[in-house]
DNA sequence: GCCCTTTTCGCAAACGATTGCGAAATTTAA
DNA sequence: TTAAATTTCGCAATCGTTTGCGAAAAGGGC
């Protein structure tokens, strides 16, 4: 790589000391300088294709103007919209980030944020956190700015962005009940993370609240939020005997697995059994019967999640809501079905 | 943030010299240490939680252990896999990336590879190069390790992993040819694109070979790899008035968009015509009636581009295989029929 | 024209790590 | 035992930038 020109070259080539050059190019400098020499400098700076080096910057300044950004997974199709909403707060402000894939191990998440550590990031976006998770927690407690999305440790004063759960089950499982459904069963997120759990606790409530009589093996807990796991459940819940109407899933890909087992075992959807799931993945609306779900806002969950994180890293005092919560809306395809209501 | 711990610290712990420390924690250093000190200095080091600074050492050393990943879009299904792949290669050789989406703007790739020069990243993956780049071609020039990976471009040095265009396109119009096609129209990617050229050749190269007689309105061609496009493009194709029976697409996504402009025109994929992508993005087998495309290797591509470009920043004189082209895989599925030839 | 204020810019010390060089300490050879 | 060879470690410069401080220059008031 041929050498970068530096500040150094600059000043030799305009005769003047390279702190001078320093704030010439500085756009908020402290100490005034004559127009002319500023001038002068930022003509030959650009001639010369001055780039400013970021590594030195960063180390004298202790501001490296880089976050992490810590993922389960980036090929899983809901995380990429959170990043382009975290970029597209982040790069206008000039700040780059690492980008990190803990793959849900807590292992590879504790030798990651190390990672992150050692590169000086000036704060973490984090998306992949467990609902306990004291790695993290310690890391902030030490000062780093860090706010998670998508999903929140539990009993930690780390700001989240995450998405209405309890509504977007609540309106779910009225819609299904309006829909004539009364045997409704779970198939539930890992309760290892908050989206698991508040999930879940969201359908038992509104069990409560609509009335519901359900059995206890009604709800099925899957460890992954994958389709493998929905399959499982599914299975689960056909052998036990109990004969529900409806699914609702904790995720997309649960139910993507529930409505394969489901035509499987030579039932259909929405015909026997109807089908929910939640976050309104890609491609939902190509899939037969066509998913109905509840739709997140990825993009803007991204776009919140690094704007408080600016807030966090450039006003230390600013007081930060502990959660903002983003609405959610049902989106309705095929794949339930309204039935006739047994009489109670 | 709690001030980080550093060599100094160390060395006024153990009452050594910071260079004598340096040389300890180094595992490969050209100095050697008493074994007894090198001891103590780990273990002060492990108790006192030491973290290297990276970009103090970066600056140094003038090597970042940080590559840049330009893609033109991470939410683009087609780009997560290739990342992993990259990221199962660097990540354990310590190396970080900074990823930055271009969207297919050319003014935006200038300023964000500036970003990652800035940033002094030690090597780049490129994974959205337009045929002809000169900006990237220069910084190449200028000694920046690069490789690109999915396209290429081209009258460059600058090696490239690319897919077997011509094996795939081939390959799958002689499917069509055997599953008895003979009017097959072609929708082209954009032609700025190393893919979207590569395959139109070969779509070409391959009428040849068969002996097929197209009319010159056989091939629309599209401005992005988007369902929208594949919409138009299948408007423009059923409105030229040429009775085709099947289209092969470019790219699953102008695919499926020519499916769904095929149904809105009261006509049926297979029935009527038969469709093919390419890539395999993910979902496709769930999608009726089972799109038949090619499958490449995007983990596998993601991986030896960073293999390459390991070597290429370790080993600045070994030579790199200009180009390295990845096997293709034809996965049949439901959208295309078998028809009776026309007798010739 | 003189003194005081303000502006403009240079000096030098950081930031945290690496590394060539040489001095001191130790081992080896004679 | 002494000289030579070798090992072990400290010194100090360096990477490129920022910034407090002070000196020189310029401006202002009378």
């Amino acid at each position: 790589m041929t050498k970068p020109v530096t500040l150094k070259d600059i000043a030799r080539e305009t005769g003047v000391h390279v702190s001078t050059v320093s704030r010439a190019l500085d756009p908020n400098a402290r100490t005034s300088l004559t127009t002319e020499v500023v001038e002068r400098i930022r003509t030959t700076a650009e001639r010369l294709g001055y780039r400013p080096n970021r590594l030195a910057s960063g180390l004298r300044t202790r501001r490296t103007m880089t976050v992490g950004l810590m993922l389960p997974d980036i090929a899983n199709t809901l995380f990429p919209p959170i990043v382009r909403g975290v970029e597209s707060i982040l790069e206008p402000k000039g700040y780059a980030s690492i980008i990190v894939n803990t793959d849900g191990d807590p292992e590879r998440e504790g030798k990651l944020v190390d990672v992150l550590l050692q590169r000086g990031v000036d704060g973490i976006i984090h998306a992949a956190p467990y609902r306990s998770d004291p790695r993290m927690v310690a890391v902030s407690r030490q000062g780093m700015p860090m706010v998670t999305v998508n999903r929140q440790i539990e009993n930690s004063q780390i700001p989240a962005v995450i998405n209405d759960d309890p509504g977007g089950i609540s309106e779910m499982l009225h819609y299904l009940y309006n829909a004539g459904h009364r045997r409704i069963a779970h198939i539930a997120g890992p309760q290892t993370l908050s989206t698991g759990r508040s999930r879940l606790e969201a359908f038992k409530t509104t069990v409560q609240e609509l009335g519901l009589k359900l059995p206890e093996n009604a709800i099925a807990i899957s460890s992954h939020f994958d389709e493998d796991e929905g399959r499982r459940c599914t299975r689960d819940l056909l052998e036990s005997g109990w004969k529900f109407t409806a699914i609702l899933c904790a995720n997309d890909r649960l139910a993507l697995g529930a409505i394969d087992e489901i035509n499987r075992h030579g039932l259909s959807c929405p015909d026997d059994v109807s089908v929910t799931g939640y976050n309104d993945i890609p491609f939902l609306d190509l899939i037969p019967p066509g998913l109905t779900t509840i739709r997140i806002q990825q993009f803007d969950a991204g776009r919140m999640s690094a704007e408080l994180l600016i807030k966090m890293m450039t006003e230390p005092e600013a007081t930060i809501p502990r959660t903002t919560i983003l609405p959610v809306k049902l989106i309705e395809r095929g794949s339930v079905k309204r039935i006739k209501p047994p009489r109670s």
